[in-house]
DNA sequence: TCTATATTTCCACATATTTGGAATTATGGA
DNA sequence: TCCATAATTCCAAATATGTGGAAATATAGA
């Protein structure tokens, strides 16, 4: 990934009212939610909402797909994983010591066993 | 770590020339750099730099000590760290697959074998 | 003490972001 | 077709952010 699209995501992330949005949606889960629900859900008035939707698709962080009336929205964990490696890719040059404890953390909150790779 | 402290690492991260230093500064590793060093090799004003320096300090994402005139930066792993887990949190409530790919990441930045704690 | 170097603080300007009201577009049902 | 619901777009105002010039502070050495 390049700087600019890690820069894009952290700034989407970056936002009280989005990282609510974003981490509401890694919650539900690859079904998403339709924008109302989100709404509702934390408060937001419809249009900021669609604001701030807008600025987490473009940053690669959720998709979404009309169904009827709504639009659910859903959390792209792969654009997730992309920030996280960035963030991470430089821990260790020839250093080990020094990414450690990135590393547990990672292994830490790779809680479910099943998803150890 | 609470919701407010990774906003503000985010927001600290989420601009070009503070994320430019932060990597910087992981890339070089616990000793860290002096703010002349880190402005020269980024090509900013040193006013600016500290501002910049300031509010990655504030954030908890780099710590600082004198060493005779120079102030010597450092990335501050622990608190980047807190907030790869606050990110990663929420993932799967009950759900290995959806995690899956953050694992796989986390485990593929773990790049330096030694660290795999 | 005086001077040079390293960094920070103060301040102001330019730019970007967040927000919501009002209007608009899209869909489904009667 | 007409209406209600769902979401978005447009726009403007308030707020926050990034930047660098000039001045101030801290340290080392002569």
């Amino acid at each position: 990934m390049e700087t600019t699209d890690a820069v894009k995501r952290l700034s989407a992330l970056a936002q009280d009212s989005r990282l609510a949005v974003f981490r509401l949606l890694v919650r539900a889960g690859p079904e998403g939610m339709a924008a109302g629900e989100i709404a509702r859900a934390l408060e937001i008035t419809p249009n900021t909402l669609s604001a701030q939707l807008t600025v987490l698709a473009n940053a690669g962080l959720t998709t979404s797909r009309r169904d009827g009336r709504s639009i659910i929205h859903a959390a792209d964990y792969e654009g997730m994983s992309g920030l996280l490696v960035y963030l991470m890719e430089d821990c260790c040059q020839g250093r080990p010591e020094v990414c450690a404890p990135l590393a547990e953390a990672a292994s830490r909150a790779a809680c479910c066993e099943g998803a150890q790779a």
